[in-house]
DNA sequence: TTAGTTAATCGTAATATTGCAATGTATAAA
DNA sequence: TTTATACATTGCAATATTACGATTAACTAA
C-alpha cells in the first residue's frame, strides 16, 4: 500500500500525527527557527540561509502553511512568511498535552 | 533524490525532526496512548486494539523503539512494551523548548 | 514595453514509508 | 517430540516524500 489508514484513528490522533509529520524534517525545523528569530521573513533569505534550492524551500514552506504553523503575505515581489501565532499556540498546546500525559507506571 | 540532506543541519535540528517524524503517524500516536494508559503492554493486545496487521504494528513498534520512546522486554512468548520514562522526559523537554521559543513579534 | 527580480508550479528521478502475506524464530504446553 | 502461541523478519506492491532543473506568474523599474 503506502497510504496511511487514517480512517481507523481518531481526529485527535490524526491531527497530532499531521502536525508532528510537518515538524519531521530538519529543513522545516530550520525554517521555523529562522522565522522565530525573525532574521527575515523572505523566502529568498531562507534559501540563502538554509542551503537548499529555491523550489525545495518553497515546497517546505507550503507544507508548514498547510498545517497552519506559518502564514505568508505577498509584499510586492517578495513573500513575507511569519509564524502563525494563534495556530502555533494551539499546536504547541496540543503536543504539550500529549507529551505530558503521565504513564501510570512501568511494568518492565 | 528523495533522501533528506541531514548534513546541512545541526544535530539539534536533526534530532527534533527525527523524533517528530516518529510521532508523525496516527498508529504510532495510538500505540503510545495505549501504552500510557497501560491497558496492556503486549504486542498482541495492540494489534487487537488498533486494527492493523501484526507485522505492521511490529514495524511501528520498531520505529518508536529506534528513537527511544519505548522499550521492549521479552517475557516468555510475549513481549512487553513500555514507555521509556527517562527518554520520554528528555524528548518531551526537547520538543517543549522548541515549541515555547517565543517569536520576537510578527511582521505580517 | 522590456528587462529584472521573486517565488510558485511542473515534471521527474531517487528514495522512503506504509501495509500485509508468508515465513522464520523462540518459548511454552501437551 | 509435537503443537501452539507470540512476535520478528522478509519480500513486495502501492504510495509518499525529498530535491531540483526548467518554466511560469506576478510585480517593479527603466
Amino acid at each position: 500500500m503506502g497510504a496511511t489508514k487514517t480512517e481507523i484513528f481518531t481526529a485527535q490522533q490524526n491531527r497530532i500525527a499531521l502536525v508532528a509529520k510537518a515538524l519531521g524534517h530538519p529543513a522545516r525545523i530550520a525554517i521555523l527557527e529562522f522565522l522565530i528569530k525573525l532574521e527575515s521573513c523572505f523566502c529568498g533569505d531562507l534559501v540563502k540561509d538554509i542551503g537548499l534550492a529555491q523550489p525545495t524551500i518553497s515546497q517546505h514552506l507550503k507544507e508548514l502553511k498547510k498545517v497552519g504553523l506559518i502564514k505568508g503575505t505577498i509584499e510586492g515581489t517578495n513573500v513575507c512568511y511569519c509564524i502563525h501565532e494563534e495556530n502555533w499556540k494551539e499546536i504547541s498546546e496540543l503536543l504539550s498535552v500529549f507529551l505530558n500525559k503521565k504513564s501510570k507506571g512501568t511494568c518492565c
